[in-house]
DNA sequence: TAAGTGACGGAGG
DNA sequence: GCCTCCGCCACTT
């Protein structure tokens, strides 16, 4: 089934190492499958919670929390963030300081499923 | 098989 | 910076 696409964004998503972000664009190119960045979206929502993906290092590539703002998912993701380090100024966040760049290292680890 | 649906992305106003 | 519109495309119904 598509399950297995999700296991491999899951995958991708729990390689972002703290303080960091990633687009879902992002999240779905290293994970294999370009131009499905929706898939990432769904992909989260049925993110089981024992699988502890770190859900709220994903924004959208205007580096935005892709969440009603003011809903209690919303402000779940601000405070994961904050408590990062990542700084969320008005429901953003600056991209050119604190989107995740893989290491090769970091892309052969992803890699090896 | 067809129509509906996104935790998106990018261009434009 | 905010909002709208449109393209996208696999997944769901």
């Amino acid at each position: 089934m598509s399950q297995q696409n999700y296991q491999r964004i899951w995958q991708t998503i729990t390689a972002i190492p703290e303080g960091k972000v990633a687009t879902y664009g992002q999240v779905a190119d290293l994970a294999g499958l370009p131009k499905r960045a929706r898939l990432v979206g769904k992909a989260l929502a049925n993110a089981p919670e024992k699988l502890a993906v770190p859900w709220f290092r994903v924004i959208n590539a205007q580096g935005r929390i892709s969440l009603p703002k003011g809903s209690e998912g919303f402000e779940r993701q601000r405070q994961a963030l904050q408590a990062e380090g990542v700084k969320v100024c008005n429901g953003r966040v600056k991209l050119n300081i604190y989107q995740w760049q893989p290491e090769l290292a970091e892309l052969l680890f992803i890699l090896k499923y």
